[in-house]
DNA sequence: GCTTGACATGTAATTTCTTACATGTAATAA
DNA sequence: TTATTACATGTAAGAAATTACATGTCAAGC
């Protein structure tokens, strides 16, 4: 019962804070779901097959049947091993890039239309990360990775954001 | 028996040209693998899926074995409602950006040591797709979105190479 | 009292993806 | 001639991910 990319990040946020399932769920909903998708059906197993290898416990239990994991320090130091001896995997896997591949399928206005929606989804994007990043205090040792963290999703939707324009334009300039 | 992405992944390639097997996954493993990474164990299944639905046709047999595979009218039809009528999956997946978020909790010397680690890659890989870019003749109509989705590879490669070496830098500012 | 929505946790079925197994051909270089 | 490499195609087993099923609690507003 080898624990995977999922469970090491499971592991992360309850070595963090201890949280219930479906707080973790939550976290990932509105933050690691951008880099790593995932559900709660998924989630629920996971955290029984962590709390069986013992690298996190059950720290309480509270309204609606809910219950709290913690980390143990055997999760701890089992999150640890897997920064420090791992190799992350390379790939990145987007449907969204995969299908500007095959653009030139279709009619130039349809692609248009297409690189807009890219763009405009990347701007959105970076308004709320950008959104996230202005209530991180400046400076503050304690949140520095955080903003570290955000700093990737500002650059990458910008990046993205002003590739779809120059893109659109590149199409235009030949349409006429 | 549904068609899925990589299922329309290989129809556009096959529509573009006929190709082998082997082709397609040399093609997965030069390029398209950067945003959706396959392996030929489940290339060549989703081949006979894609015969037997009658969007792809064996075109021909070459030495060794190899049987070349053309995409049927009905076949490139698919691949049109796919990219007209679909609306893509948002979701990215990417290790090495999950893992950001769990920097936090090694040690500062080891958290720069991974982001200049992937900053190196970004660099590398920015590098690999600018000399790709160099080789598509410029203003050529037909190689249009080729340009297009090199220049996405170039502009994210480039953006977060730019954000590791922030990174770095906002930690050593801490340190000293 | 009733309805809606957020909270909360699970399982089941299916599909997709990865890793490993398995086999064989043709060309090239030592 | 023999070893290595690139070509070439598949299957099997297991892990991971998605979608659907299934149930129940608590609070707020009507």
């Amino acid at each position: 019962m080898a624990i995977g990319t999922l469970g090491h990040a499971l592991l992360g946020l309850l070595v963090q804070r201890e949280c219930t399932g479906y707080e973790l769920t939550r976290t990932f909903d509105e933050s690691l779901a951008h880099v790593w998708p995932t559900k709660h059906s998924q989630i629920y197993p996971e955290l029984a097959k962590l709390q069986a290898a013992g690298l996190i416990r059950q720290s309480g239990a509270g309204p609606r049947g809910s219950k709290t994991y913690a980390a143990t320090a055997e999760g701890l130091a089992e999150v640890r091993r897997w920064m420090r001896d791992t190799i992350p995997s390379e790939s990145v896997r987007t449907e969204r890039m995969l299908r500007v591949f095959f653009l030139w399928l279709m009619p130039p206005e349809e692609a248009m239309t297409y690189l807009r929606e890219v763009g405009g989804r990347h701007r959105e994007r970076l308004a709320h990360y950008e959104a996230i990043a202005a209530t991180i205090p400046a400076g503050d040792p304690a949140n520095r990775m955080s903003r570290i963290a955000i700093e990737a999703g500002i650059r990458f939707e910008s990046a993205m954001g002003e590739w779809a324009s120059w893109a659109v334009d590149e199409l235009e300039k030949c349409a006429s």
